[in-house]
DNA sequence: AAGCTACGCAACCGCATCGTT
DNA sequence: GAACGATGCGGTTGCGTAGCT
């Protein structure tokens, strides 16, 4: 694999969203600070030319959680972990250590972050050299602000698969999971929020009106999909609590919701079901695939976050599909998936309602879900 | 011009899970 | 099967900046 090239002598400042000036110290060197701005995608402003680096390189051992009990066990095994010392640097970096890490990768390649530090001299754990990498110096990082259609596909994939950032990200090349993150935080919420509420007054009106549904279908199904796995989740975490409890499985039946799903031998949540099914498994192998390309790695893999069942769990991706081609190249089967995951919604959702009557009074309508083929458009 | 507040985002924290021994 | 190591990822925090009063 060819080695990144720092393409050097980019004198000009970035600006203040690209490379926020906070980061750096004051005196920086204006040199320094042009290391921030790698892959800016709108520019030619690029300073490292690198192939995409497998995001699930090796990484150090540095599990803050664990730090203390680890850190004895690790001791006592001969091994020291990369966080156990005092005087390890936190916090911003400075245009000196981004140097020292983006020279070290040149060279070496992305990998193996837990000597990486030391090796490259950095007096920062691994952990932090990785994410520093993979959110801000990885040269294939797009900056600059949403397009439309990636803020699009972040509100549709979100109402789809929650707050799985890294299988969001898989579908947004050059986007990471945090960025992703962040700009749902701190302007989606907010925008979806507004929308609700108009919506619901707008629903409300037309409800008192004529009997009529909502105004606005897309955020109406986006909310209602949301909705529904929210229920669902808290329905599966009733069921589980009253089958494993007398006592909360008293509680359980005094709830209608929790009720119905009783009455019903915890009849299986659509959304759930579609998503630990063949389809949701098909759709999030897809998603992995492409997902390699973007960020990080086999993000979308996460079985656990989805709360898929080991059983049920895709094989790791054969060839890693670390780069963004992958995620054009898998693109037709992606929308294939994605297109059987919401014809199955619809099917299972007929089946429970004839089954069930009005036990899921939140999930989509059928009209609602015919909507969802919206949720095409980012594979289109 | 100064102070205050809200916002945006990089970085950190810590949990979950997989792989290996 | 247990223990340990390694990795991924979502949630949260801290701080600089921009905008407002």
């Amino acid at each position: 694999m060819p080695l990144p090239v720092v393409v050097a002598g980019l004198q000009q400042q970035p600006a203040a969203r690209e490379n926020p000036s906070h980061l750096w110290p004051p005196g920086s060197s204006s040199a320094y600070k042009s290391v921030g701005i790698y892959g800016h995608g709108s520019s030619s402003a690029s300073l490292l030319v690198v192939p995409v680096v497998a995001a699930d390189a090796t990484e150090g051992r540095e599990r803050e959680s664990d730090r203390r009990s680890v850190a004895a066990a690790a001791a006592a095994m001969g091994r020291t972990p990369c966080c156990d010392s005092k005087g390890i640097k936190k916090g911003p970096w400075a245009p000196e250590e981004d140097k020292l890490l983006v020279d070290f990768v040149q060279a070496n390649g992305p990998g193996n972050w837990r000597m990486l530090p030391k090796l490259a001299g950095l007096n920062r754990c691994g952990k932090s050299c990785r994410l520093r990498w993979t959110n801000y110096l990885r040269p294939d990082i797009k900056r600059g602000p949403f397009t439309t259609e990636e803020h699009n596909s972040i509100l549709q994939l979100h109402a789809i698969v929650g707050n799985k950032w890294s299988m969001i990200a898989a579908q947004l090349p050059g986007r990471t999971d945090n960025e992703i993150k962040n700009y749902w935080n701190t302007h989606l919420k907010k925008q979806l929020r507004q929308e609700a509420l108009a919506g619901a007054d707008a629903a409300a009106q037309q409800l008192a009106a004529a009997g009529a549904a909502s105004s606005c279908p897309a955020a109406r199904h986006m909310t209602q999909w949301e909705t529904a796995r929210l229920e669902a989740e808290a329905r599966l975490s009733l069921l589980s609590s009253s089958a494993t409890t007398t006592v909360a499985s008293a509680t359980a039946a005094s709830s209608s919701s929790s009720t119905a799903a009783a009455e019903h031998e915890a009849a299986p949540d659509i959304f759930l079901r579609l998503w630990n099914s063949a389809v949701g498994e098909s759709f999030r192998c897809s998603a992995q695939g492409q997902g390699a390309a973007a960020a990080h790695g086999p993000a979308a893999a996460s079985p656990a976050a989805a709360g898929t069942p080991a059983a049920l769990r895709p094989a790791a991706p054969s060839g890693g599909g670390d780069d963004s081609s992958a995620a054009s190249t898998n693109g037709t089967e992606a929308a294939d998936d994605y297109q059987a995951f919401l014809d199955m919604a619809v099917e299972e959702l007929a089946l429970l309602h004839g089954r069930l009557g009005v036990s899921f009074s939140a999930f989509p309508t059928a009209d609602v879900l015919a909507e969802a083929s919206c949720l095409f458009a980012p594979f289109e």
